[in-house]
DNA sequence: CCTATTTTGTAGTGATTGATACAAAATTAG
DNA sequence: CTAATTTTGTATCAATCACTACAAAATAGG
């Protein structure tokens, strides 16, 4: 960016790599900047500098985030061939993701900031609009197995994508809580062979 | 409680109601002091003089909300006479719970304190071991269908308890992303009959 | 009445919040 | 070299946080 003027003594992406991981953990709301300049390792006025404010940052932080670690759970929904592949890849890939060791379990985008009902602010609103934008994106998907004839043609896809994507949101708060890998990795393989079976009963 | 000195002003019991209201709207750390006396319409010394601390009041208004909104969710679970009920009755009503008119929308025991993972703070750990034993509850009910012969001999009980809990936590979160009751219905009703053909499918 | 007791409202406490003013330091352009 | 530019560290800023000191007010017991 800059040519002229005193160099900078950071390094950008690793500084934003570490607000990234300090968001992550301890929410928007419940991260300061003493947090985030501790774990960046640089002085406020440079945060500043470099990142404009604590909410511009939060925002870089989440689409670094959603780059790195969030998009690969859903990439895998198109790569299936089958909708049960799909779903299964999806939700195995997300427990996995929610339970890396080294990382803040659960997701950022369901975790990263307040449920708050009242005041709404941009950041809990942001991390909202994307939730409801996967939601949309997996009932497209299910749609898409409808459509070719995959899922009966008086399936509830909404319906399905609301629950397989609120069990995945759940898995998130599971995760924060301590339950392990292999509990959510059963849990999800549950839930995709019991969407099987009802997609496939007889009617 | 005083037989002498000057009489309270405030009903204990409707202030209790409110802060509770407050608390699940914006969360424990969300909420502060001055949303807490604006909303029972008291000053700081009388919040302190009659419920010790902000996280006093928050134990006692959760405990305020376990026992009167929360509660009717998880007796549904015994008193139902097959599984598929008990399950059925336990999704249904968290979905009319969590999106009750009038009320904040979601479960004040997900969402009502940070999923902050570095500071194990009391009041989030307070409300992580209370879902914890909710999953547990749910596993018993499943543990003692498998027992009765309603489910299968090798039918992964805490799979099943931990993917039908983590739908259910997962649609708090949808609730507060403004998801409508019917939608939260018609998933909780897909999840039950994706349960029962998953238990009923031939082996 | 008088004393004891409890709650009330006012006005604060120190600590922490997100965000800046400012000048010294460190670089490039010319 | 000088001038321009940008980052650095120090030292804040006003606002808000949870919480309290204190005295007036309001009751009951004796």
């Amino acid at each position: 960016m800059a040519t002229r003027g005193r160099p900078r003594k950071f390094d950008r992406e690793e500084a934003l790599e570490r607000a990234m991981r300090v968001f992550w953990s301890k929410t928007y709301e419940g991260t300061s900047l003493s947090d985030l300049t501790s774990a960046m390792g640089i002085n406020t006025p440079s945060l500043y500098a470099a990142f404009g404010s604590k909410q511009e940052l939060f925002r870089e932080a989440l689409a670094h985030y959603v780059e790195n670690y969030h998009n690969g759970i859903w990439t895998g929904l198109d790569e299936a061939p089958s909708i049960f592949d799909a779903v299964r890849t999806f939700l195995t890939r997300s427990a996995e993701a929610y339970c890396m060791a080294g990382q803040p379990p659960g997701c950022m985008v369901v975790l990263g900031a307040q449920h708050s009902c009242t005041e709404d602010q941009s950041v809990p609103a942001g991390l909202s609009e994307m939730r409801k934008n996967n939601l949309l994106q997996l009932q497209a998907r299910i749609e898409q197995a409808k459509e070719e004839g995959e899922l009966p043609g008086d399936f509830d896809t909404a319906a399905a994508a609301t629950m397989l994507f609120s069990m995945q949101t759940g898995m998130s708060v599971l995760a924060r809580d301590g339950v392990c890998e292999d509990a959510l990795l059963a849990a999800a393989d549950q839930c995709v062979e019991a969407f099987r079976a009802m997609a496939n009963r007889p009617r």
